[in-house]
Order: structure tokens, then C-alpha cells, then sequence
DNA sequence: TGACCTCCGTACGGGACCGTATGGTTCGGA
DNA sequence: TCCGAACCATACGGTCCCGTACGGAGGTCA
């Protein structure tokens, strides 16, 4: 939080890490200079060296946040059986508690089109990975789309319910019975192919 | 929008529907005191005349979409086969794109007591009923509860999608595809039961 | 008609935030 | 050592919203 030099003189890249955190706890409303400053012990006289205004610190977060769609699935592409590369996916998706405001208040804000721009392609991105996963597991094209759009609603809604209304999701304890259902659900995706 | 006494005197429900409307377009941000009458044509010596303060008319908002839910479920409690009344509720979600808004941006204010107590007990109602329909349709408690949660987050992620990137939903002419797809989905939850 | 209550407009103060202006302060290099 | 650039604090004006104070307009009923 704090940024390194202890003599403190702040770099751009201590702005947007600032504005990351934030926005991990508040949503992107929460990025705002003032706050930020005070976080920081700094005031709005340094924000407005580094950048030229409050939009180019929202880009500067938008771009981190579209970078983790790619490192994600940079790191499941290595993993040769698309069924088990799908279950690591969802895996993952259950671990992911941090992020998951973010990623629900992102779809809140799709009136701002910084926003839009940058969450339309998160979103083509995973679908296309989710429908290449499903059809290698031998579905038709038409069934990977269909399959792939339900499987990423499902993701958004366990995202959704994670931050909302974590006490209606399995304990840990029931967590992975659950998570093994969810597997069972997205292996009988259309059983008569 | 504009009341109907053309003699302008504002009651406390036209500025419940004002809000309701500017909710569904904007969500609970939009419902501002300043923004509102100018939207009746009005001032907030109006405004404050009906309420207390802006909370009072945010719970009223609440109170309001809470009711929704509950008429949902009078909607499709005379149906008595659970699977047909669970493939009605899906359609219907399918359908709803006008307060779809509304509902992802309350799952985003949690943080909000009054959004919390509302959206908890909206959340308990849907799921209970759910898991209501799959123990009818011969699932045990536990394959219920599980399947009845995969089923609301689809439910909500298939309501986020609608609103951020309807692009990516099928069209029209496809669509009668997903939901018979979803159906087989649903149907086939935990299979060895 | 006049007292009274309901409803609403006007005016004001306050808070949170954005962005600008301007004058320090600190640092590296000639 | 001194200069200039990088960096930052202070102070200010502007916007948008909340909430309060207060007075006036319009009905109602004796």
C-alpha cells in the first residue's frame, strides 16, 4: 500500500497500484484522487504531475484488470485435456474471492465505454476459451457456444453471489461436493452429442 | 412519468414510481433527491415534504423490487409439475431485460445495510423455491440445494450478461436453442440420483 | 371571509469531489 | 556550487448533491 522509498516520492505506478487496491475494495467509484491521496499521504498536487486527469488513472486500472483475463488463461493453456483444463478454470473461479468485486462492479458500469471496451473483450476472450475447451471435449460448434455461454453465466453468477451473498454458498466444508457437481453439470452438457 | 392530476400537486407514490423508473434505468445512484424533481418538475421542498430523507425513499425503491420476487413466485406457484414450473421461471428470466439492471446493481451495493437485508431475503425466497422444484422433481435435499444454487447463478449470470454484453447472448432466432439447452442442463443435475 | 392545514418554491449552508494555478522543494548533472 | 527539471503542497473556483429554514400559494371548513 505504502510505496517502497521511504523517502516519499511517488511514480506513477504507485498511483495505479493505490487505485488497484482500491477498486479491489469499492469498485472503480472508489478510484478517486482525493481519497487516493489521502491513502497515500500525498495530495492531488502529485496525482495531477503524473496524470493529465481521473480518466487516465480508470485506463490505467482497466488495462491491469483485462491483463489478468490473458495471464489466466496463459496459465490454464498449458494443460493438454481440454475436460480437465475447463475443471482447473472453474477451480479457480471458486478460489477467487479478491477480485470478484471488481469484476461484478465492472458490469455494473458498462454505461462508461472505457468500461465497455475493456470488458467486451475480457468477455469474448473467456468464451472463446470456454467453447475451444468444449470443443475439444468432442462438442459440436453450436453446442461449445451454447455450452460456453452457460458455463461463463455460471461463472459470472457464482462470481455474483461470492461478493453479494457469500452465507447462500456451500461452506468450505460442502465446497468441494459442490464443486464436483458443477463438473458433473458441465460434463452432461448435451449428452446426445 | 408525469403524474396524472394535470393540476400538479405531487404525492409520496409518484415520487416511489419516479424513482423506480429512474432505479431501472440508472440504478439506485440515479434515485437522487435534485435529479428526481427536476424529472416531476418539481423542487425538493416537495420532496421532503413526503419523506424524511433520501433513505426513506431508497427503502421504499427496496420494498418495492422485494415485492417483485414474491409475486414471481405467486406467479408460478399453481403450476404443479416442479419441472415445468422451473422451465416457466427460467423463460420468464430469459424475458425479463427491463429490470435486469436493477437487479445486478443491488448485488453490487451490498455494502448498503437496506440493500442487504432486501437482497438476502430475495435471495433466500428464489433459491428456497428452486430447491423447492428440484426436491419435487425426486433429487435428494442435498443434490437440491447444490443444484438449486448452480441454478440461480446461471439465473444471475445470464441476467449480468443480458445487461453488459448482450452481444454475446444468442439472437432472437437462436435463442430458443439456449433455453431448450438450459433445460437439458437442469434436467440432467446430478444424473445418478 | 378568515383561520388553518397541506403542499411546495426559494434560498441557504455544507460536504465531497474534480481540475487549475502557482509557488515551493528536492534531486541529478554541468 | 548552481541551474533546471522533476516532483509536490497549498489554495482556489466549480459542480453536484444533501438537508434545513422559511414563507407563500392553494384548498377546506366554520
Amino acid at each position: 500500500m505504502v510505496p517502497d522509498k521511504s523517502t516519499s516520492r511517488l511514480a506513477a505506478q504507485d498511483w495505479v497500484d493505490a487505485a488497484l487496491e482500491a477498486a479491489t475494495e469499492g469498485g472503480l467509484g472508489a478510484v478517486a484522487v482525493e481519497p487516493l491521496a489521502r491513502r497515500l499521504g500525498a495530495t492531488k498536487g502529485s496525482f495531477y504531475w503524473h496524470f493529465a486527469d481521473r480518466s487516465a488513472l480508470l485506463i490505467a486500472v482497466l488495462d491491469a484488470w483485462l491483463a489478468r483475463t490473458d495471464r489466466l488463461i496463459a496459465q490454464l493453456s498449458p494443460i493438454t485435456d481440454p475436460q480437465v483444463r475447463l475443471e482447473t478454470l472453474f477451480g479457480l473461479v471458486y478460489e477467487d474471492e479478491t477480485w470478484a468485486g471488481l469484476e461484478t462492479d465492472l458490469l455494473g458500469r458498462m454505461g462508461d465505454p472505457a468500461v465497455a471496451d475493456v470488458v467486451e473483450h475480457a468477455t469474448v476472450r473467456r468464451v472463446t476459451f470456454m467453447a475451444d475447451c468444449l470443443r475439444g471435449m468432442g462438442l459440436s460448434d453450436e453446442a461449445a457456444t451454447d455450452g460456453a455461454l452457460q458455463g461463463y453465466a455460471l461463472w459470472i453468477g457464482v462470481l455474483q453471489l461470492t461478493t453479494a451473498v457469500p452465507a447462500t454458498l456451500p461452506t468450505p466444508a460442502d465446497r468441494r461436493r459442490f464443486e464436483a457437481a458443477t463438473l458433473v453439470l458441465l460434463r452432461n452438457l448435451y449428452p446426445g452429442d
